[in-house]
DNA sequence: GATGAATGAGTATTCATTCAT
DNA sequence: AATGAATGAATACTCATTCAT
């Protein structure tokens, strides 16, 4: 039932936003009435905080998953953008209408910071051991990779709702295009200008 | 009077953001009284509209006035992220209260689209007269213009209020970083990994 | 119009008490609509007591109205019990109501302290001014009069609303026949067994 | 079980009063499911009903004990004052919260009436037997009792929760200095001014 | 134009009560 | 008998908006 609650809410919260969601609507989404919502959570803001960490729940877990991996680093960010994408196309309903409430609660900055964490140790040069881990480059790298993932989110969340899947593509394409520049990833090398 | 209206309804939006601003608050931040903020402004989602777009205004002004520029690229790239960077400073109070908002009601993309149009022609080779406008290299520049901006935007928005400012800093130090790694910005080419 | 809301308060409190009473209520017996009521009182609790202070205000300056009297000790007795009685009988059905919440906010007490001090100097022998102020006679005597208060305000408010008016009668010729029984008030003396 | 629950409802409703206390405390006070309450009672009112009611039997039953009593009038009159003082005492915490809910559901009249009813036989003078029941000095006596008793047992109730066991005592010293007046108890009779 | 008192629709939350298990 | 999850009615309070002055 808590988990039908969670459902609910995601997908209320997700259309409305947060102050625009009505306990009534997640309550009747869950096929519930409304008093019985509080059986499980305190407070429209606890409901709304446990269903923004289940969403993010997923989305890290998916991305941690690939922690695994024992490929060479270009397989690897390879991986990492194919699967970040497609979990990103997946989220997208839910990032719309929680990204923005919820990180004005604070409730954002942690999970982008473990996606980001998680992206640094694919990308992360191998032989990332001899790397001072608090070094010029890695903090660039790290910086970069917290503007890249805040671009990517926020990018895609802004678009129009029904176009916003398609719009992935080109983004992924974009950050591809880069990583070539760098020789971080395989393909053509397309000189950048 | 108008002015003066727009004046505290950027600072109070900015600071509490849309919803849990009252229209009394900014009349009192105006030195008017509640009722006559409607002689000027339809209804408390007009007056956001409002606040958002002269906000906005400033910032896409002190952008585009670089376009002037006539030194070398290197050059225009380097005063771009100098200027953008202290512009954004500037306004990241305002930012905080009001991007989250103002992307749910759609007032966010035309204007960071701008943003990044005038950055692409900043940073878009000399001889761009040559390249196809759609071709698939400035499809994904553009695009990855449009996936850094917004997550400096985001990035520094979510940020904790005080140590904003400070925290833009190693942003752009990425920024630069990435930019020397593609032979476009001054300094020390730092040989990504 | 605060005065007419106070007035609607009253009314409504004193027939059902604090918590059954509800902001509509008191609004639509006021003529107002029920968010008119928080223009000029914070809430309900502040309401209520605005209701209670207004209420015994106008009793107690009815029985300190009588320490301006130069009569005889007997005499001044005589009018305390009409006065009081009378005062009593026309705020009966607020007591009612309010007595009982009022007292468990704390509202009541000090009303009551300082209608027992106005019944005490009425009732004190003209010589007081011999008497130790703190004495066994006077701590007596004012424990004696609190008890006496409390016992025939409660007495009254707990009868039947109906017969409230006229059960106060007796209780107005048991004090007095008290008195007789100490010499402080005139009339046969009927002497007490 | 039965009993249990009206245990924990005296001690609770004691402290709370009626509306602010919830079924689940009272259930839970009992080491009971809240759904189980009404396997004994059919609802809150019938158990406040019930607690009330067993609340004033203990007083009572212990008041009406003395009826036994064969000694002369002024020794019963000091026994009564000293058992009915105690009595109290115990009593002081039930009262508190529900002396004012009671009142007003009008459960408290008919046990008041009993009190008063039990101390007018011990007060009685012996050969009351020649008395009219209904005569003028009776009815006197009895509303002189009503008054006094209502008084003690609401200014006690209202003083505050710590001091009110202390605030007793003085109290109760009053009421003997006033029967000393009338020859009605022992001791050195103070004549009243 | 300015005012600010009045409006009244809108919502989170509580809790006595029920009833399937 | 006992449970406690589910119910849903009930209500204080907020605030954008209006409009008589």
């Amino acid at each position: 039932m808590e988990a039908r609650i969670i459902e609910s809410a995601i997908r209320v919260f997700g259309e409305r936003g947060f102050q625009p969601t009505t306990m009534r609507e997640i309550a009747s989404g869950a096929g519930i009435s409304s008093g019985s919502v509080y059986t499980y959570f305190p407070d429209k803001n606890g409901l709304f905080r446990a269903a923004v960490s289940s969403g993010w729940e997923r989305f890290i877990l998916e991305l941690e998953a690939l922690k695994e991996l024992r490929e060479g680093r270009e397989e690897r960010i390879a991986l990492l953008l194919d699967r970040g994408f497609a979990v990103l196309r997946e989220a997208l309903p839910l990032l719309r209408g929680m990204l923005f409430d919820a990180s004005r609660q604070g409730l954002v900055e942690p999970s982008i910071a473990r996606v980001c964490g998680a992206i640094d140790a694919l990308v992360r040069p191998d032989q990332s051991g001899m790397e001072a881990p608090d070094g010029e480059q890695a903090l660039n790298r790290r910086n970069l990779i917290t503007i890249m993932v805040h671009g990517i989110l926020f990018a895609a969340a802004l678009g129009e709702p029904e176009r916003a899947a398609e719009a992935l593509e080109p983004l992924k394409q974009a950050v591809l295009a880069m990583l070539r520049g760098y020789g971080m990833a395989g393909g053509p090398r397309a000189r950048p200008r």
